[in-house]
DNA sequence: TCGAACTTTCAAAAATTAATGAAACATAAA
DNA sequence: TTTATGTTTCATTAATTTTTGAAAGTTCGA
């Protein structure tokens, strides 16, 4: 295999990886493609490597730096903006540890809560119900804890814990 | 908030939550719905509740049972088939682990080593691809490592490792 | 203030994904 | 074997999501 089939061949994967994890095709292929080019890359770039239009790679540039993966960058003397990738990838699953918690866990967090705190009638689907739905709010507050302490934590952090957990 | 409220809320909420994991409404939702029902419900049952037809109805049941989460069960004396949900939660959550490291985690890590595998021609650009393929390649596996170790475990492994990982 | 260079927005079109429902298929009991 | 009860499949339709591209917006320098 060969560099551009390399590159194609990541592209593409990571792009359909995206889907699975409910980030669209075009948003995962543009971060794949800046993170293994050493140079920041114009929106002409992008536009062009991967073929897809103007408009679409504006919105899904906004995303990634929403999701805060993504930066500009401004070339001295020149008009035109420039984006680059978080390289670090230890960095890059911290920052999307952060945002998955608070996007998603917080708010699913808070209604499993409002739901679990129901008033148990006594009847057997009130208390399945509850009993349910706490086990369910339980975990995914560990899990929140969890991720949250990654974010707070050291570069090697995630990786010597890890190793030290399935020893 | 009522019974009825509650439950509503709390299938809506999986159901939304699920397409953004990649799993889509109706599956989502039926696997709400069963997780909280206290008796096995019939195919019937499902589609009068969260009003889909029999075959969007047949086709999630169906890839529950893949994701083996979901199992049938027979009344003894009815022809009919009764569904249930795995109730625990850890089990749970331990089948979707190795579920998704075999489907989508596996195949990824197979692709991450063959791209980082490709000859270094000296330049940037490859020598790029090739170190941070090779850094996503190390997260993947260790994260795979980790979720199939979670799976071997017993029963409160999960928490009581998380408890000891954030103190 | 004007115009050039560049970016963002958003209505419409295209592509993708999910849901329907009727026909085909299974199976147990009569 | 036939009927009654139930399930699965899959072509079609519907809904949702993504993409496009042209117009509007922004910003900088002259």
């Amino acid at each position: 295999m060969n560099y551009d089939e390399a590159k194609k061949k990541f592209i593409s994967t990571w792009g359909s990886l995206g889907t699975l994890w409910g980030i669209n095709k075009a948003m995962a292929q543009i971060h794949a493609l800046l993170i293994i080019s050493p140079e920041p890359l114009s929106m002409e770039d992008i536009m062009q490597e991967l073929q897809i239009s103007r408009g679409n790679t504006s919105m899904n540039l906004r995303q990634l730096m929403d999701w805060g993966i993504v930066f500009k960058e401004n070339k001295m003397g020149e008009r035109k903006e420039y984006f680059t990738s978080e390289k670090d990838v230890q960095e890059l699953a911290r920052q999307i540890a952060k945002e998955r918690s608070r996007r998603e866990l917080k708010p699913t967090i808070k209604i499993l809560k409002d739901v679990s705190d129901i008033e148990d009638d006594g009847t057997l689907k009130t208390k399945e119900l509850i009993s349910q739905t706490k086990a369910l709010h339980e975990m995914a507050e560990t899990l929140d804890i969890m991720m949250n302490k990654v974010v707070g934590q050291d570069h090697n952090w995630i990786t010597k814990a890890l190793v030290k957990l399935i020893k």
